[in-house]
DNA sequence: CTTGGAAGTGGTAGCGCTAACACAAAACGA
DNA sequence: TCGTTTTGTGTTAGCGCTACCACTTCCAAG
């Protein structure tokens, strides 16, 4: 894997009309010598804090203070330094910063088969503030076979010398897991966690809120019999999703049929089958709620192959908002997790040293209106 | 952002029981000292350099250089500090090592709106040989305005310290953005290009290759009529793509029917709206091949609602392997780009001192069969 | 006036590692 | 035998920054 460029295959040239440019160009843009160059491209002339200094006309440490606490410098040399670092567009160095402060942190991100939107979403959020923060981000695959087996989870994860842990779900929800790595002696914030006991933070959405506000939404536009997909047996998100979408039904008066709520797999072949068996009930729905987006887009689905149009006869609203919900056609209306200030909240979490090990942390969702849902047909 | 935080929705604690456990487990698991605790945490006892030089009883260097030139160390003296780095579990602290070394390079991705699924590849990939070669990752959302005006772009990356830049498509396909970004004096390396002819590295795959995989693949299978959907008139890709799927047809012998050709933007929908012109074809294909897999998937909606079992009836292929394709029902049989590899060497490229401007590489895809594709339904 | 203590600033000593050279010991040809 | 290389290792001097303590003012309290 790291050898990959030399084991690659043959590299082809596409154009040769530059080689002569790319020569000229050089990499730093001055001194043409030292074609062998290993050194050149990295010493991009950065100011260094001694150089803010002297134009400053004040001591390396003043200047420190002035960037890292302002308060502790009076003002007119803190507006005097300010100008020596704009003068010379300096930038601190962020691994001498480190080095010396001993402040900086090794945080993995943990994660095993999320959605790739998730991941991603949640990699750039936590690399934002990683580098604001100073730290430094790992990713660590954790495959099935290391989640079977907890124990030796722990002991990689002890021995890799990260100073905090970030689970992604699905790993998240595993108590097994939780608890292992809970135990190794780091801090660990668990995102969209199951109801494991282990002494991690947490940092999640409150599900059941979250579908009683869709599912209000459905009402308030004049639904009344709403069908609801769930997660599998026994899932803890599905659970709450569930509990929430019964709540606002509750709320509003409206029966509770269970011919119109169908169990899946939070897979798109599920969906589509717990659509057929709810569209096939003898008083079928006018909307379906599904406990994530992949079942409602089974759901689309399987309405367009029965000759249901969404959302004139049919509204279909999903729940996570991943790329699948903006990619299809009609787009789903769907619940949005902030999940990358998730990622980011948890690094924050992580780096401050004050933060109790128990906290738990819900951060408000926000429902996404696309083209999937919409009043039901007029029975006039 | 950063101060996330302090504005969160109020912290509630799901479970007061372990209050005392958290404060216990500490969290260097020693010395219960400090309860400020401003410190500990990042001082995870870890050993350094110097303390295994003096287990190993020999100097600093002999140590550095066992590490990272062994050949440079006698085999005894070598087995011998081996020994101690695995006793003392040390590891080496990249941060100092980056420092002293100024050999690390803050390497920049910028990236537009690729799809997620193409970005966390690409991150977790990136990422990965940061880390190994101790580069350090600066992610970069490029949003529309920014592209608008190259300029300001390249201005704006100019002083934001990088080291060096990866353009994502579809940014990288942007000739202008390109090209502005090639005069910044930083290495840059293109992502799955477009035609642009800018002095930047470039890794990309063989699309016409692959296209023409394809569909030696589908016409392998038995299948004679086979349709195209194109991506958007002008797109360097997808032309690259068809003429692939063109040369397969030559190949074989067989005829191009202009009925079967329709071009489509790339979207669910259009595709949906392609396969309808094709499937109402006097002489409809037994395969569709789509440029992307979006587009396929549209295309497999379209034919569902058409009462079509795919693909018993109608193949469908795509292209890309997005999430997308493994999400639907049935999951599509497609061409899988190593996007991971791709990032891989595109840090390692810029990493290289020694590599050329004008480098082009492109790696090999691979075909992903999935239940979307199978033989043609039998004529007889 | 002292004295004490902020408030603002500077000096020094590293953080953990590597580049560059210095040097000793072994290996070589003449 | 004596250079002369080669090979392996040690020494020194930082990389760019911050912690820590020392110092200078300046002002209020005694």
């Amino acid at each position: 894997m790291s050898e990959a460029l030399s084991s690659a295959p043959t590299p082809r040239k596409r154009n040769d009309r530059y080689e002569e440019a790319a020569v000229q160009a050089g990499r730093t843009g001055g001194k043409a010598l030292a074609a062998k160059g290993s050194k050149l491209r990295t010493k991009r002339a950065q100011a260094t804090l001694k150089e803010v200094a002297e134009l400053a006309g004040v001591s390396q440490m003043t200047v420190s203070r002035a960037l890292n606490a302002p308060e502790m410098v009076r003002k007119p040399t803190r507006e005097r330094i300010q100008r020596a670092v704009e003068e010379l567009n300096y930038r601190p160095n962020l691994m001498a910063r480190s080095l010396a402060a001993g402040r900086s942190l090794f945080i993995g991100v943990g994660y095993n088969n999320p959605s790739s939107a998730y991941l991603s979403e949640l990699l750039l959020g936590a690399l934002r503030t990683c580098r604001s923060a100073g730290h430094h981000l790992v990713v660590e695959e954790l495959p099935e076979s290391a989640v079977g087996d907890p124990e030796a989870l722990a002991g990689k994860l002890r021995d890799s010398g990260l100073d905090g842990l970030i689970l992604a779900p699905p790993l998240s929800e595993n108590a097994e897991v939780a608890a292992a790595v809970s135990g190794i002696g780091i801090p660990v914030v668990l995102l969209s966690p199951g109801e494991g006991t282990s002494t991690a933070m947490r940092i999640g959405i409150d599900d059941e809120r979250a579908a009683l506000l869709m599912t209000r939404h459905l009402i308030g536009l004049g639904h009344r019999r709403i069908a609801f997909i769930a997660g599998p047996e026994g899932d803890f998100q599905s659970a709450e999703r569930r509990r929430g979408f019964e709540r606002a039904l509750d709320e509003a008066n409206l029966p509770t049929d269970q011919a119109l709520i169908a169990g899946g797999a939070y897979t798109y072949r599920s969906g589509m089958d717990a659509a057929a068996s709810i569209l096939s009930a003898a008083a079928p729905p006018t909307a379906i709620f599904a406990a994530n987006d992949d079942m409602a887009a089974g759901a689309v689905a399987e309405a367009h192959r029965r000759g249901l149009r969404v959302p004139e006869q049919l509204s279909v609203a999903g729940f996570d908002d991943t790329s699948l919900a903006s990619t299809i056609w009609p787009s789903l209306t769907t619940v949005h997790q902030p999940i990358a200030e998730m990622a980011s909240r948890a690094v924050l979490l992580l780096g401050d040293a004050g933060s109790q090990s128990d906290a738990a942390y819900q951060l408000d969702v926000e429902i996404i209106e696309r083209e999937s849902v919409a009043p039901p047909p007029q029975e006039v």
